[in-house]
RNA sequence: GGCCCGUUCGUCUAGGGGUUAGGACAGCAGAUUUUCAAUCUGCCAGCAGGAGUUCGAUUCUCCUACGGGCUACCA
């Protein structure tokens, strides 16, 4: 009999949680948010968070996602007490370094009575499946335990002539496998709805419901907090469980993150990748934050939560049970909020850090790491100009990109400027004058001499501003005007007031 | 098909037998303004449907609908 879950803890110390992910590519936006989660409940309880791959399907595991997905761990701030890297006294971290464990449990299982040799072959199974769903004209089938009833020297007699073999659980009949789990509360399930299912394969290595179940006991962990998806193998491994008579971990399933349209997160819903959102210039703390909302929440109002209010507020209890639908726009939203409240210093150095990265080129020369020093007092001016209207760093990127950049001429917005030249030929040629004769060219002294083309040609301020603008920047949109004239300095301003005079004459 | 799970504004959610059902994002309107943002103010908008329990259900129970998951020698 399985004993008795984990209701207590016995103390805070005894935590210990995993995350364990296959290595089947990149972290995925729901792999993250559930290693968030069991990140955020050892760091509240002091307990220890795991790194275990699951790399036990030859076919599908690959080298490269595995490094990809702790770089994007440890880009979200997500460090792990034991893993493939750093060790531990559990290991090793990888599944495919446990095969041996894996049989020696799976033997055990066999010598108790709990699991059997099978020696059906998977075109055999196939057509048992096919004869079966024929007959009863349902797509339900499970194993029918023909190994099972092989007597003892048969069996002897094919191992010995090494027929292939598989490991099934004997699932016991009629048993009520029951458990509570955090979110969900009370499940049970009645073991005649399992199937004899296979723990270990013909390969020798184990199916996921069985090594799952047997690392989670090995390594001693206290807390199972993972995707909804596995609420329904829940049971099985609890048969695992059992049939090794250990003690069951609390379970805590997540609900799902979903797309927009409701279906589960896919490429086609954009983004979600954990490495895309990095480049897209999104700031992990604001990820953190937005993950955390995805089926958590404190309190009616909370919405803004530091990594340190995380920890502390953070609670298993208050995870709800309804799937939600990623919200890029809230997202978007923020990141904005971070970045905005990010110290200017801070902001400076991922900026600088995308603009060497941007291939791009002052007087010929590219901006690399050497010689980011002669546009870093340009940067450090730029910041407090967009830090309130940028969402990303990419847009942050390709704002500071434009200070730099020779200046182009062709969009929609230029043409409309141009439906009428005489004015903004005259306009530019008032601010050329005026310009080349200030001292001052700060963005105080910029604007003194263009609020008085306004005067002198008694127009609006908005009408002479959308010549200038479109003459120093090329866009309807720009930073505040005066202050990117001033960091764009004298002769650039009037190098471009003469170019847009050229452009339109 | 079987088993398991879910359903509060468009979205993320709070709440809970009697509430003007609260907040945030988005949207809309206004203030501000050299553009765009940011900021501030206001507005719009929700308990899937049907029975039952009850003096009273959005809240508790059941059913239906819809959605999701599992049902592999995938994880």
């Amino acid at each position: 009999m399985a004993k008795n879950s984990k209701t207590i803890i016995s103390g805070p110390e005894a935590v210990r949680v995993r995350f364990a992910p296959s290595p089947t590519g990149y972290l995925h936006i729901g792999s993250a948010r559930t290693a968030f989660f069991n990140w955020l409940f050892a760091k509240k309880t002091k307990g220890k968070f795991i790194l275990r791959i699951e790399d036990t399907d030859m076919s599908r595991h690959m080298e490269e996602p595995i490094d990809l997905i702790m770089d994007s761990l440890k880009w979200l701030g997500i460090n792990w007490d034991e893993g493939p890297d750093t060790g531990g006294n559990f290991g090793p971290y990888r599944q495919s370094q446990r095969k041996d464990i894996y049989s020696s449990y799976a033997g055990k299982m066999i010598a108790d009575g709990n699991a059997y040799y099978c020696f059906c072959s998977q075109e055999k199974l196939a057509e048992k499946r096919q004869s079966f769903i024929e007959g009863r004209g349902s797509d339900y089938y499970e194993y029918d335990r023909e190994c099972y009833y092989l007597a003892k020297d048969k069996i002897e007699q094919n191992l010995k002539e090494g027929i292939p073999y598989t490991v099934r659980l004997l699932v016991p009949d009629d048993y009520d496998i029951a458990f509570t789990d955090t979110v969900y509360g009370p499940i049970s399930v009645n073991s005649g709805t399992q199937e004899d299912f296979i723990i270990i394969r013909s390969n020798g290595l184990p199916t996921y419901n069985f090594s799952a179940a047997v690392d989670d006991i090995l390594m001693e962990i206290t807390h199972v907090i993972r995707g909804e998806d596995h609420l329904s193998n829940t049971p099985k491994q609890i048969l695992i469980y059992k049939a090794l008579d250990e003690e069951l971990p609390v379970f805590t399933h997540l609900p799902m993150i979903h797309g927009a349209d409701g279906q589960k997160l896919s490429k086609r819903h954009g983004s979600i990748s954990i490495e895309a959102y990095r480049d897209e210039g999104f700031l992990p703390e604001a990820l953190r934050n937005y993950l955390a909302l995805l089926g958590w929440a404190f309190d009616e109002k909370t919405t803004v939560f530091s990594s340190n209010d995380l920890i502390n507020k953070f609670s298993l209890k208050d995870i709800n049970k309804k799937p939600a639908k990623f919200d890029y726009e809230k997202l978007l939203w923020l990141n904005g909020y971070y970045i905005r409240q990010m110290p200017e210093k801070e902001l400076e150095k991922l900026l600088a850090k995308r603009v060497t990265s941007a291939d791009i080129s002052i007087k010929g020369k590219n901006i690399t790491d050497k010689n980011i020093a002669a546009v870093l007092p340009a940067i450090k001016k730029i910041i407090p100009l967009i830090k309130e209207r940028v969402k990303t760093l990419k847009e942050a990127r390709d704002i500071t990109v434009k200070f730099f950049e020779d200046i182009n001429y062709e969009n929609d917005f230029i043409e409309y400027i141009k439906s009428n030249k005489e004015r903004a030929l005259g306009i530019t040629e008032d601010a050329l004058s005026l310009l080349k004769n200030i001292d001052d060219f700060s963005h105080q002294g910029i604007e003194a001499a263009l609020r008085s083309i306004s005067e002198k040609r008694n127009i609006g301020f908005r009408k002479v501003a959308e010549i200038i603008r479109a003459a120093i920047w090329g866009a309807r949109v720009s930073p505040p005007m005066f202050g990117t004239m001033e960091i764009l300095g004298k002769d650039t301003c009037i190098a471009r007031l003469d170019s847009f005079m050229d452009m339109l004459s």
